[in-house]
DNA sequence: CCATGAAATGACAGTAACTATCAAAACAAG
DNA sequence: CTTGTTTTGATAGTTACTGTCATTTCATGG
């Protein structure tokens, strides 16, 4: 239980403090180091061992700062934005017109701060699997929380089971654009690409039954 | 690739051999321990060294015969025979109505042979990420296999965004609802709730914008 | 029935991701 | 500078999984 971060005021943090800042700065160190690391020999061959000492820390920070050596290439905060995000849209807007708005803005966001992490990420979600299932089961804990916003949207019960089946669907569709823009080599805007996806979300097969 | 199974003849195999014979039972063996044990003790407390002790093969012998621990308990025959069936549906019926038909079908299967490993699974599937994991990985394979069935309806491109988006979403929706099942005690009858997965798949959330 | 080759098994050693514990070091605050 | 708290590092252990090689078990032809 964190002490409740309101609505998150931009200047009401008490100052940063040297602890927080070394705290930071060692989360950096020890995803840039094993950015480097992965970039040179691949993921698997890359142990926790060897991004400890390029950052220059023991093996137990490292697992103290990140559960998991997927987490280190996927931990980033830009999911609870979209969510938050999604709810701060006018009420009376078709559902998938937020999406849409949702899903440019965060991808935006990504391709600005850090495109070649954009990249990386889904390249290595196609290649191993470790990360593409760790990758799976983030998107999902997103689609658990679209639910609520998507149950109040639609006047529905955000735990039945017609909104979890949308929910879960829309996260496959969204997972199966990020795989296949890697798998043909990041061609074409991610965005166009995330656009062709939730129409097909929307209407069904381009060609198909009616 | 292999040998083209052709039809499936039910006589056409050279005998079983003793050799054979043992490690089908091998096989059942490991398998019906590890449920047993998973049984008494839950999933992560089950060691290979105590699934291999209880089966009376040694551990090597369970590596040897299923990849990860996960395999075990999730390895079948179903989906191959899941796209066979789908492929031999008339080319006319409707998409959905083919699915609707070919998930009927396996569930029925399933629960008829061992409806208890039906609903273990599932449970598992909610409580263990491991297991999670690897179900969604195998339904993500039989995804694949479906784009292709699919793509043939369609006239489409199997690796058109389009199609791989539209079966991903199918394997999303499928997966929540399987795992929805568990979550609230295996209440009312799968297929039924599959039925209404397709639906809302087919024609969006029942109260949602049009 | 037996000899020979092939497949399956078991024993062993090793790797790497994690977990748990506890003492030492770095910071915060008075 | 002292005292209390947080963070770190060292160490030992567990477990899934890999690789190797000798031994055992089945298949087959004579």
């Amino acid at each position: 239980m964190t002490a409740a971060p309101s609505p998150l005021s931009p200047a009401d943090r008490p100052r940063p403090g040297l602890r927080e800042r070394k705290k930071i700065k060692t989360r950096e160190a020890i995803r840039s180091a094993t950015y480097a690391l992965v970039g040179e020999q691949g993921y698997d061959a890359t142990t926790i061992e060897q991004i400890a000492e390029r950052a220059e820390v023991s093996p137990s920070t490292v697992f103290r700062y990140f559960p998991t050596k997927e987490d280190i290439v996927l931990t980033d905060e830009y999911d609870p934005l979209m969510v938050r995000e999604l709810r701060s849209r006018p009420a009376g807007e078709p559902w998938m017109d937020s999406l849409r708005y949702v899903m440019d803005k965060s991808i935006d966001a990504m391709a600005r701060e850090n495109p070649e992490v954009l990249r990386m990420r889904a390249h290595l979600g196609v290649q191993v699997p470790a990360v593409r299932s760790r990758m799976v089961e983030s998107m999902s804990e997103t689609g658990r929380l679209l639910r609520g916003a998507l149950a109040e949207r639609a006047g529905l019960d955000p735990d039945a089971l017609e909104v979890r089946v949308y929910a879960m669907s829309l996260v496959g569709g969204m997972m199966e654009v990020y795989m296949a823009w890697a798998e043909n080599d990041f061609e074409g805007d991610l965005r166009d690409l995330v656009h062709r996806a939730l129409d097909v979300l929307e209407h069904g097969l381009p060609t198909g039954n009616p």
